[in-house]
DNA sequence: CTGAAAGCGCTTACAG
DNA sequence: CTGAAAGCGCTTACAG
């Protein structure tokens, strides 16, 4: 690997003025440059960004803790935040676990410049103690932490409205018992989502039950069964995910029930899952490709030290054939 | 931020033997570990990841480059091999820029520990430059390169043989037109994917088209309703990967067209839309999940400078009612 | 316009 | 058992 001194040596300059030519700082006269530029070339030199990162203080590199990117709402929002992050000139490094202290220090030793995560499977602590270090981050937040560090940037999600919305809308087609699904687990204290939050508080006038840790497709099917086979009431479903309500669409078609006629399915993220599904499953729409690209925009204001306020996503209720009778039929198929 | 030499300080030994305690080489007598133990939970020191790396020419960072992670199939490799990277102390820097030259060396030039890439979005010369680098590279082959250069390892997944079954099934079913549906674009010479390929060859005996670049659900809906008002002869669909799958099957839907005595529609990946669609979708099962540790086993052995072997994958063919009549209605739920 | 020099935070052979 | 010192490949204020 030719390093900055080789460059500069074929060229009959200074390491110095390779590294003016490079950055385009610094002054280097027209001939310099050339026999810089062909040195640069014959050697194939690209600059260590290691040896770059450790000078400045800055990797340029964000870090992206995801708890699950097998979910259509993250793998959409990661896929975006990169490419916008590449546009800017940064990195991402990407981790899935995030429920190891060790692990997480080790990724954000990397002199990163920034970090966004998703704080359904963290904890407060942790966030705190990378804001501590002075690196900017952005927190989607799903569940409300009353003592995060001030200094963090938040992504909220209207998830109570939504919610309210949601439950009214069953209730019009006729809901008395309705059963949901949620993705965090009830076990630990203080890692009830803020979906779920919404969810118990909407239903405070209709009956209805919470099943917890629930994000497969499978376990959507399974979970749903047996759930109906204890009280075959319920005639509402609504879940946390699309993956999860195509698994109860199936569960529902093992049992025989008509959807939305005995049982009313709901999804969440309204991925092509919930669009193209028989039927199509009524969806919220949370737009997660935006906000991978607002995490990206807000770090890089952060980045700047610009003051970078909090923003709010207003999910969109889609209603499609698995909660309402639709007499004339047609395709839902949104964009 | 505290560094080494604030921990040496406040615990009054030498740098060095902080470097010593920390990686828990050479000598440090137990007195002193202990007040050097002390400093750094008091200062919460975590060790400059990236004075690290330059030091010892190695960040212990993976690059992954896919196109493309909201393909299900990308988003379980890339999941399970950045657990696996994570468990041996590796991080992962994701990239879906997978055709921009720059980019490609910036992303490297993190003084990186391996790279994996899936070919079908980049071209030889990249991956052979990264190669001569000395960077251990893994590649999930899609196209056949002669010219790739001997030290990168390969994942060769079998396409021949299962389209071969594909299409024999299909024949067994009645098919007398089969069309398939690729992501790869046509335009590109060179670029035509190894599945485009072993399709096209399986099918030599049978009537067949193929459609390119096609990869979401939506663009499956419409190229088929588009290539089925062409070609109204066409009884059968392989689609590149499930989700367009689901949408072939919705335009299905929409034409009153009966899946399958009318149209007899395959996906691949076997993901968890194939499994739980109605009527459930033929797919195959390629293993994603398996490939993403493969992957990244391959990448640690080729760290250690131990030969590696190139793997190869041989696909199952998961047989379902989107192309098979089934007479007794059964869930074909696998695992 | 150009280069010598300090320093980013580490590791590690070497001398004591 | 411990520490002074060289060096990884860069950037950048400073002197010429």
């Amino acid at each position: 690997m030719a390093s900055r001194k080789d460059v500069a040596e074929l060229a009959g300059v200074s390491p110095a003025s390779v590294s003016y030519y490079i950055n385009q700082n610094g002054y280097v006269s027209k001939e310099a440059g050339e026999k810089i530029q062909f040195a640069v070339d014959k050697l194939n030199y690209t600059p260590n960004a290691i040896a770059r990162s450790l000078r400045i203080k800055d990797s340029k590199q964000f870090v992206f803790f995801c708890n699950d990117i097998r979910n259509p709402f993250y793998s959409q929002l990661v896929h975006r935040a990169t490419k916008v992050a590449t546009e800017k000139d940064y990195t991402v490094l990407f981790s899935p676990v995030v429920d190891n202290e060790e692990h997480i220090k080790k990724m954000v030793s990397f002199q990163v410049s920034g970090v966004f995560a998703s704080n359904n499977h963290m904890n407060v602590n942790q966030i705190n103690n990378i804001a501590k270090r002075d690196i900017p981050v952005v927190l989607l937040r799903d569940i409300d932490w009353p003592d995060l560090d001030e200094s963090v940037s938040q992504i909220k999600v209207l998830f109570a409205s939504i919610m309210e919305e949601i439950v009214e809308h069953l209730k019009e087609e006729g809901a008395k018992n309705i059963c949901y699904i949620a993705s965090c687990s009830s076990l630990n204290i203080g890692k009830i989502d803020s979906k779920t939050t919404a969810f118990i508080k909407a239903s405070k006038d209709i009956k209805h039950s919470v099943l917890h840790n629930i994000s497969a497709t499978a376990d959507g099917y399974n979970s749903f069964l047996e759930a109906f086979k204890e009280d075959p009431s319920i005639d509402s479903v609504v879940c946390t995910n699309d993956g999860v309500a195509l698994g109860v669409l199936k569960a529902a078609e093992k049992l025989n029930l008509s959807v939305p006629e005995d049982i009313k399915i709901i999804g969440f993220d309204n991925s092509s899952i919930s669009q193209y599904s028989n039927p199509p499953i009524t969806s919220v729409d949370i737009n997660s490709d935006e906000i991978g690209k607002i995490a990206v925009d807000m770090l890089l204001s952060k980045t700047k030290k610009e003051t970078v306020e909090d923003v709010i996503i207003k999910p969109k209720l889609i209603i499609r054939r698995s909660s309402k009778k639709i007499k004339h039929f047609y395709m839902e198929i949104t964009k």
